[in-house]
DNA sequence: AATGAATGAGATTTCATTCAT
DNA sequence: GATGAATGAAATCTCATTCAT
């Protein structure tokens, strides 16, 4: 093992490493061992940087969160007025460029682990009031809700429905929520 | 000589235990000895129905799916109209009478779970054309899409969310999916 | 592993073993797996008998506590006055054959221990409180409980000292105690 | 080029919070990470200044028998006689001054870890030795031998006993070993 | 000289599964 | 058929010690 003291990736190295694990193997079957071994970090590096296990799910959960959070915002950067909002959503949706399959699958298991956690569920309900915050800059609250509800459902049917919607036709339903 | 179990109900309690269990606890911490505590049957009961803990968690979800399923379909069980089905759709996000805080708990362990299993994504996709066909006796299929991804993303959101939606803000946004 | 279900003893035989490897060891230094080697069973057994080490040490050390006040007693079965009493002790002290230098490992480790666990404290207050009634057959109360504390600190010097006193030594300052 | 630390306690403080440490925790719990934080010294300290563990754990024990030792003779500092030696003893016992909870804490602690170590052994004896040749200053050997058992015995009775002699019955026991 | 981040060896503990009854 | 005592494999976690700085 290569040593590297004051390693200042180390910690994030770990965080990025549970979440990858998570993904590939799911909540129920993760271990420190097969995070070390993904961020390639001796095993007893787990208790050092993290009290537990549950500290560690826990943060990394946050950090998820916030890296989406950073995305979604940067998604709708340039957007200047509600046409151009209906546009983005629908590619946000049918690009899948922010919801992979990866980020999908880190999300369900993140709702599932979110009631094991007080903190976690704060955070998961600001990130949901951020993103209806975003969407208010071109929509009304109720609309920017509803809106904000139908990205959530979508996207777990895009990853999962065996024969998702067209382009058009998702463009057709966003445009019909949002009122215009 | 037809040997009957003493307990004919006992497999299904098992299955009912595992769903609570998993509800309290989570996927992650269910474990053999809890599901049998909870369904209460002795521990050894646990392997003499079930070949291991993977078979009993995907008959679980599996069972799960239809019971939902079956609450689905209910639910829409005298609607004769598109404008009754808008009804019936806020009703069910609003009132949580089928989208209860435990089911929609299990939902997510479910999501989470889903892609460990080949047999329980199936069955996971086979209910969601399920409830996109139940909405097609009155909406389009697109419309009928979007409906079921608008349900599916606010009852999260309701589960989730510190200021929900009112019922009429809420079937003011079914009303503009549909279309009406 | 000579599999035994129900082996009634394996309990008991887990305590001796507990309390022969806190003899030989020393109470930091005692593992499970030095204790579970010694019994002769496995590793797993160790949690499944006990909930954890700290329950194990309680529950050997109160077994310890009742084997040596039986040891006590039977040491002074047959006395039947003062005199032989303080034969008795003499012996008891100057034959090490209650007070082995196993046993006295132990009593310092039980000592060492007690602080710990409040259950422990009070079944040594227990033990001096019976070893005490023990010598109030043949002495008043002062005079049992001095010559229980000679017994107690005489016990550990012939354990340490180099140039432990003879016997008649001995015998005469219980003689002196017991205000002969 | 003498180069003297720039801390010169330290060593002491560290050989003090570990007996501190000890006290508090019991021989098994106490950790390097726990006696640097006591003594208020980085970690690296310990095995900078230490060997090891055991080699601490000799050293800070030694240390304590020296100062048990001293307070011991200043206890018997002013005696002249038997009389006046009997009620030194007696104080002694009864004022739990030198045998503090705190100190009879560390002494069994100490006679639980003698036997691991040859020189901690000699320590002790030489300790016993000293301590008997302070009573031999005013009774035969034999007394002396036996008012150090008694005191040693009793003193464990103080800190254990639910209902501890009083000071006159203590004083009459005394006497009638030192066969006054 | 002094430090504390880092780690490996090993501790405790959990638990799915087995199998004698 | 049914059970639960028992276990081994593997999990989490602790910590003395090392060593780059």
């Amino acid at each position: 093992m290569n040593r590297r003291p004051n390693d200042p990736q180390r910690r994030e190295r770990i965080l990025q490493a549970t979440l990858d694990t998570i993904a590939e193997h799911g909540l129920n079957a993760v271990t420190h061992r097969k995070i070390a071994s993904c961020a390639g970090v001796p095993l007893g590096s787990m208790t050092y940087y993290f009290s537990g296990m549950d500290a560690l799910l826990e943060e990394a959960f946050t950090w998820f969160t916030q890296q989406m959070s950073v995305q979604y915002r940067e998604f709708f950067a340039g957007v200047t007025g509600p046409e151009m909002a209906c546009e983005s959503i629908t590619t946000l949706i049918y690009s899948s460029r922010v919801t992979t399959p990866h980020n999908m699958e880190l999300m369900y298991q993140l709702y599932a682990f979110m009631n094991r956690s007080a903190s976690l569920k704060t955070v998961m309900q600001d990130w949901m009031k951020t993103s209806q915050t975003t969407l208010e800059q071109w929509f009304d609250p109720v609309t920017a809700r509803a809106l904000d509800a139908f990205i959530e459902g979508m996207t777990l049917h895009f990853v999962t429905d065996r024969q998702p919607l067209t382009r058009e036709a998702l463009r057709a339903m966003v445009g019909r929520i949002a009122g215009a």
